[in-house]
DNA sequence: CAGTGAGCGAGCTTCCGCTTGACTT
């Protein structure tokens, strides 16, 4: 009997299109990709491990091939769907039409080897029509499509993997570089620029409420014997003065009060009036990406939570897929739309005809409709019964799909003109006169009923000639305001404007950043880092190209040629990754070139320090004038929620005035200070003074920040070194923390001492003498002092015995000066000599293999070997 | 600009895009 598997991405997706398939056609899910390169140590197959290519999964000698792994959340699936294959006689790869969608497909064909018939099948409506006709219409895998993925794929894993090891090595280890993620960070960095460099400017102006018929309404100023007076947008963010060539008369405090005295006995005549007929058109309905901006703005949602919750929307039947980038609505849809327009509003408030939108963002490859409602007739949200946020959000999306199918806004624009001696007065009004979409969706408003009045500025009723009752005039102050930082919402806008990421990445890149230290997330707007500033410095300096906001765009069109059959993608990778001005030369060049310390650094040249990239976060490192009024240099670390824009000089004297009084010690009615010396920061209980005894010093452990510093910590830093009792052996035991980490000092005489390092699991504050014996009694670490776990001696070919030790890093197989690492799960018992001398060979093999390699790269332009 | 107790196998981190649950808190 006939049985057909189709394979699909979502099980949501699974689930709709049975419905429409005949009984002996069976659904199931791939999850997405069931094939990826590697992602770490973990998943690289020891076969290949050796290779100097596999930690990046690529074999860049060979073409570029790449090394597919299935990951271990996907062998579940992978099995499940071998298995439904062995009862099928024939195959559906019913994935997207769209590049990776091709892609799930090719995966799966490698993967599962078919014997029997297998096509390829595409769809974009979830109807029995389209369906039906999607299996009349199957075809063969779209190979150009497929690489045109394959190319993006290796491209971004070169870009990331090649970058990423750079910054450890120059800037922080666990940084990250990336197509999207570097882009983005650097337009945060950016802004932050502006907002540093930004120069402040104030200007007055005056504002008056005038009268007729009853209605009050607003004037400003707008100029003085024909001479524009100066608004925010007339000066330069860099100068904090009016741009070049601007002819705008700013006016001061001075000025405006002498006009207002001068208007006071004038006529305010009415000059002009201007009425313009206006309409404004629906926004279309929601891609991801405009989901995100409207719920941030609207419902305060972060992206991930928009997304959260519209998976459960979708989910759950209420909404179509919500990871798409078209604005497209079927007919059906724009049907559905329609019709909730008719019976809600009234059918004059729907469009003429239906409405249709195309995608204005670069990149869209439109695979899915847009967010909408889902079914063939919309609920209504009261209709729905959801609550809390689910509620809010079909809401939002019911409104804009709605919305997008009525008729446009018709407005009337009043602007008049009010003369007053020399000075011109404007005053703008906008009445309404049908609603049109209005009443559903404003965008970026709560509440669209409410707003159709605020919406609305009322003039009065003006004629030219008329004298206005003056009721109040006033001068009005203003100053111009640094460029707003990004809100999650805003930096979604602009990477789908210029094409940087997918609907379904948007969320986590913003993860990402975060989570790499480059942007804080708070009250909903991304603050870059110290890091961020010094890893874009970088970038920018020596990969200017790869940073730049159009390189996706232009990856993206020659990934277009390639899946059009016109350009080829192996040069296209070469000229990326080898050519001259290639990725991998230019690493290479950079990590020669760059001094590293360089780039740990960030400077302000408004400011007298740098800020220093550290282990334990960014310090500031400047100078100050001591007691004796000589320079000396000064350090410390800068608060937890100081970001670049907004160092300034007051704080930067502040962490570099020290010593800074931590207050008193009870015990002793002594100051205690924090202080920085050659070896870092350390706290010091009382003065220096040459008559006493050296004061009692301690350096702060790497946990602990100067910024945020407390008395007590300083106390208890101070109370070591600690009396733990006296060894029964003589001499008394003591616990300190020094050079090397804490440790136990047993005192034997005046001459003699023994110390030990305190393993991890101690603390130097609560261990006590009994623990201390323990640890005493054990053998000193060092030279052949590491634990023997197994001895196999010297066989004959060998020159040194054969040991497994254990050590800091776990258990280890030694022999001379050659030691190999042993498995965790390793039964020791059965670990015989033959393993161990096998695991040596292996180990001296790669050391030799490793040297040869060396000596190829020394004799420049060997051509390199194939691999045996 | 403080003052001090060693000795010594590494190996891993990272990208972007497509998808859900399975985990823990």
């Amino acid at each position: 009997m006939d049985h057909t598997l189709v394979i699909v991405e979502s099980p949501t997706k699974a689930k709709t299109i049975r419905k429409f398939l005949p009984s002996n056609y069976e659904v199931l899910a791939s999850m997405g990709h069931v094939r990826d390169l590697p992602k770490g140590a973990a998943e690289i197959p020891a076969a290949v491990k050796k290779e100097k290519w596999s930690r990046i999964g690529v074999n860049t000698t060979e073409d570029f091939e790449p090394l597919y792994i299935v990951p271990k959340d996907k062998k579940k699936v992978v099995k499940e769907l071998k298995d439904a294959l062995k009862g099928a006689t024939q195959l559906l790869l019913a994935t997207d039409e769209d590049r990776e969608g091709e892609s799930i497909s090719w995966h799966l064909l490698q993967i599962l080897k078919p014997k029997i018939p297998t096509k390829r099948m595409v769809f974009h409506e979830i109807t029995k029509k389209a369906i039906n006709k999607a299996l009349d219409q199957t075809r063969e895998i779209d190979m150009e499509l497929v690489q045109a993925q394959e190319t993006r794929r290796i491209l971004d894993r070169l870009f990331g993997y090649e970058l990423s090891p750079l910054l450890w090595k120059k800037v922080a280890p666990r940084l990250s570089a990336g197509r999207v993620q570097s882009v983005s960070v650097r337009l945060l960095v950016r802004r932050e620029r502006e907002r540093r460099s930004f120069k402040k400017a104030s200007y007055w102006g005056i504002r008056a409420s005038l009268v007729k018929d009853n209605v009050t309404f607003e004037t400003k100023l707008f100029s003085l014997n024909g001479q524009r007076i100066s608004n925010g947008a007339d000066f330069d963010e860099q100068t904090g003065k009016l741009k070049q060539g601007n002819k705008s008369l700013i006016i001061g405090e001075e000025k405006v009060n002498d006009l207002l005295n001068t208007f006071s006995s004038e006529d305010w005549l009415v000059s002009k009036i201007e009425k313009k007929p206006s309409t404004r058109k629906p926004v279309p309905p929601f891609t991801t990406s405009t989901l995100q901006q409207e719920a941030n703005r609207k419902l305060r949602l972060s992206a991930r939570e928009t997304m959260r919750c519209a998976q459960g929307l979708y989910e759950r039947g209420f909404i179509t897929y919500m990871r798409t980038d078209s604005v497209h609505l079927s007919e059906q849809a724009t049907r559905a739309a329609r019709e909730c327009v008719s019976s809600m509003y009234g059918k004059e408030y729907l469009s003429n005809s239906p409405r249709k939108f195309n995608s204005t963002a670069r990149n869209a490859q439109e695979a899915h409709e847009a967010i909408r409602p889902a079914g063939e007739v919309f609920k209504t949200p009261k209709e729905t019964n959801l609550t809390g946020r689910d509620l809010s959000l079909y809401d939002l999306i019911w409104k804009r799909t709605v919305a997008s199918q009525m008729a446009e806004a018709r407005l009337t624009m009043i602007n008049a003109e009010i003369s007053v001696g020399d000075g011109l007065f404007k005053s703008s009004g906008k009445s309404i006169d049908f609603a049109g979409f209005f009443r559903a969706y404003v965008e970026g408003s709560d509440d669209p009923s409410s707003s159709l009045e605020q919406q609305e500025i009322i003039l009065p009723n003006l004629t030219t000639g008329t004298c206005l009752e003056v009721t109040n005039k006033e001068s009005t102050f203003h100053e111009t305001k640094p460029p707003a930082r990004y809100t999650e919402a805003a930096l979604v806008k602009v990477l789908e404007k210029e094409g940087i990421g997918r609907p379904s990445t948007y969320a986590s890149i913003i993860g990402t950043i975060v989570d790499r230290g480059y942007a804080n997330l708070s009250s909903n707007t991304l603050a870059p880092t110290f890091t961020a500033f010094a890893v874009t410095a970088l970038l920018e300096e020596h990969f200017p190209d790869l940073v730049d906001t159009t390189f996706t765009a232009k990856m993206e069109s020659s990934l277009d040629e390639i899946s059009s059959g016109n350009l080829e993608w192996l040069p296209y990778l070469e000229t990326f990754y080898k050519g001259k001005n290639g990725l991998e030369v230019k690493v290479q060049k950079t990590e020669g070139d760059i001094d590293g310390k360089a780039y740990r650094q960030v400077d302000f040249e408004d400011l007298p320090c740098v800020v220093r990239i550290g282990s334990n976060g960014p310090w500031l490192e400047g100078t100050k004038i001591d007691e004796s009024g000589n320079e000396i240099q000064a350090k410390g670390n800068l608060p937890m929620d100081i970001t670049p824009g907004d160092l300034d000089i007051r704080q930067v004297d502040q962490i570099l005035s020290g010593p800074s009084d931590l207050g008193t010690d009870p015990k002793t009615g002594e100051k205690v200070f924090l202080r920085f010396g050659p070896y870092g920061p350390y706290v010091q209980l009382g003065n220096n003074d040459q008559d006493k005894a050296k004061p009692r010093r301690a350096s702060l452990p790497k946990e602990l920040r100067t910024d945020d510093l407390t008395l007590d910590e300083a106390l208890v830093l101070l109370s070591l070194p600690r009396l733990l009792g006296v060894h029964p052996e003589g001499g008394v035991v003591e616990a300190d923390r020094g050079r090397f980490g804490p440790y136990i000092k047993w005192i034997k005489n005046e001459n003699e001492s023994e110390n030990r390092s305190l393993k991890k699991e101690d603390d130097v504050f609560t261990v006590d003498i009994k623990r201390a014996l323990e640890i005493l009694a054990m053998p000193k670490m060092g030279r052949g002092g590491q634990e023997v776990l197994k001895d196999f001696g010297k066989p004959k070919e060998f020159k040194e015995k054969i040991q497994i030790l254990n050590g800091r890093y776990g258990v280890y197989l030694k022999c001379g000066k050659t030691n190999v690492s042993i498995a965790k799960d390793t039964e020791l018992e059965k670990f015989s000599l033959d393993d161990a001398i096998f695991l040596l060979e292996e180990k001296l093999k790669d050391k030799k293999g490793s040297i040869s390699k060396k000596t190829k790269i020394s004799n420049k332009k060997t051509t390199s070997k194939k691999k045996s």
